[in-house]
DNA sequence: TCTGGGGTCCTAGGACCC
DNA sequence: TCTGGGGTCCTAGGACCC
């Protein structure tokens, strides 16, 4: 057990909508929302003013749309989000060796760890000290925790935000958790803590009065246990800086629900391949192939099948997986479908295993040798990355977004709400919004006043998409560059009206709480660099 | 209001071996 | 001939997390 709360969380602000805040000058101060834009998209993060009208994570971009119509609607730039998610594990990787990323916007730090003794008050101060630093490099605003254990801290960190930090004293854990309830005690969550509020435990401090041997009868062993350690406040995980991953995988929600075998069979090849790509970039084999189907009633089915060996060839997992696909029934349609790859091991025994793959066909499998063999009809499809007709917004811009530089983009940008884009005489700016061969650009930069919208032919040849501008940084003042910042906090009321920054001619509006940098009406025609 | 995509960990049953 | 127990691997499903 530790003596001081050396045990570090942090956690960006409502990260996604807060780096296109900083990226897309018009939408400071109004509400965003991040996630998918089809007609079965979810919330991925929502900013918080669009928190304050009820959107949340996990929540169907169609019932977000309906609370807040006036929000601006974004597809996720991953490939941008990891570059800044990288700047801010920089920062932490300073305080100590023991980092563990738990996504993109969140890690643990252990500073016991680290260079400097840390004691209660030392550990607040370097948990300013790294909320500044992370501000100064990204502009943007993060939430710290701090407390003895990886839990505790966590909790604090969440109770901190946005833009705050928390510090549960060493000795104060069990009292804290007591009033608090039971949901938040991580590994708790709907069924369980439903299971717990049926017997009355609806606390952390009834979990602890209930019992051990309670919550073993109610939930089961490990979780029994694990539930009742963490409600006493105690936690002694430690914080891990590397960890291999168990698997990969690659799934796709089509945006209606498939019937067709043939159509069924070259999506498994698409996943299969872009699974397999992963894995080779991850520099590692598999040798159990998954292929998960979702029905249109959203039940899920798995199937499985564990090769001889581990590969990393991606005829041996296709083969594998249409196999799978053969085995099972379509029902009344499916709505997704996945490939996943498990059995990591470190590296290939390339040749030996690709060939009992690729010349073998009645028993490579452990199971399913009555699968016959498919091959010489195997399905020619385009590439991985070709994007089939009426496949959901693909969700991960794709690790080409920054390998496609000038020279493959002869192909007019696809037209996702928030993309960068580059016009010969206007200026870099993002997409809004688009349809019937339009498409409608804000040119603005993260470091411009709110540009102004400008619709265009979407084949207009000075159009071309574009790699991100990098966030400018604050903290120094420097001359009078409006502050990037994100406001953080959402007191002040009012988020409500304005308009859609993703219909066309939408003007940037009135930001009814905009920051310091007292700019009324945004000067329009300002984007040029 | 119909529910993404990437993961982790746990449970349980059956096969198989000793 | 019948019964047994432990260990490991594989498969399937489910809860949970961000």
């Amino acid at each position: 057990m530790r003596r001081h709360p050396t045990v570090l969380h942090l956690d960006m602000d409502a990260f996604y909508a807060s780096v296109e805040q900083a990226s897309k000058p018009s939408l400071r101060g109004r509400p965003v929302v991040v996630g998918g834009l089809g007609p079965r998209g979810v919330v991925a993060t929502a900013s918080y003013e669009a928190r304050r009208h009820g959107v949340h994570s996990a929540m169907p971009t169609t019932r977000a749309r309906r609370l807040c119509p006036h929000a601006a609607y974004l597809t996720p730039r991953f490939t941008f989000y990891r570059e800044i998610s990288a700047v801010v594990m920089d920062v932490l990787g300073d305080l100590s060796p023991l980092v563990e990323p738990l996504s993109l916007d969140e890690a643990f730090v252990d500073l016991a760890a680290g260079p400097a003794p840390a004691d209660e008050s030392g550990a607040r101060a370097i948990g300013e000290e790294v909320r500044a630093r992370i501000r100064a490099r990204t502009g943007l605003t993060a939430s710290v925790g701090l407390a003895g254990s990886k839990m505790l801290a966590k909790i604090a960190s969440e109770q901190a935000k946005p833009n705050g930090l928390a510090v549960i004293p060493v000795g104060a854990e069990r009292a804290f958790l007591e009033p608090l309830p039971i949901r938040i005690l991580p590994g708790v969550g709907p069924v369980t803590g439903d299971t717990l509020r049926r017997a009355g435990i609806t606390t952390a401090g009834d979990a602890v009065r209930a019992g051990e041997q309670e919550l073993i009868r109610l939930l089961g062993r490990a979780h029994g246990i694990a539930v009742h350690t963490m409600a006493t406040g105690r936690d002694e995980r430690p914080v891990v800086a590397e960890r291999d991953a168990k698997s990969i995988s690659a799934e796709d929600t089509f945006d209606e629900d498939l019937t067709d075998r043939a159509r069924l069979h070259t999506e498994t090849l698409r996943l299969a391949d872009r699974a397999v790509l992963r894995l080779r970039d991850a520099g590692r084999s598999a040798r159990t192939v998954v292929l998960k189907i979702r029905f249109h009633d959203f039940t899920t089915l798995t199937r499985s099948e564990t090769l001889r060996g581990a590969t990393d060839d991606s005829l041996v997992v296709r083969e594998s997986a249409t196999r799978l696909l053969t085995a099972v029934g379509v029902g009344e349609g499916v709505r997704l479908l996945g490939v996943g790859l498990t059995g990591l091991t470190g590296f290939t025994q390339e040749d030996l295993f690709s060939l009992v793959g690729v010349d073998r066909s009645g028993d490579r499998a452990a199971s399913g040798s009555a699968g016959v063999s498919r091959r010489g009809e195997d399905v020619e499809i385009p590439d991985v990355l070709g994007a089939p007709a009426r496949r959901s917004p693909p969700a991960h811009p794709s690790p080409n977004a920054s390998t496609r530089k000038a020279g493959t983009d002869a192909a007019a940008p696809r037209p996702a709400p928030g993309r960068d884009v580059h016009h010969a005489v206007h200026g870099p700016g993002w997409i809004q919004g688009s349809g019937l061969g339009r498409v409608t650009v804000r040119f603005e930069r993260p470091d411009s006043p709110p540009g102004r919208a400008i619709t265009l032919r979407i084949d207009d040849p000075a159009l071309r998409e574009a790699d991100p501008l990098p966030l400018p940084a604050v903290g120094h003042p420097r001359g009078s560059v409006p502050s990037p910042v994100v406001p953080p906090d959402p007191p002040s009321a009012s988020g409500g009206v304005g308009d859609s920054a993703a219909a066309p001619g939408a003007s940037p509006a009135r930001r009814p709480k905009s920051r310091s940098s007292g700019d009324g009406a945004e000067p329009p025609g300002t984007s040029s660099p």
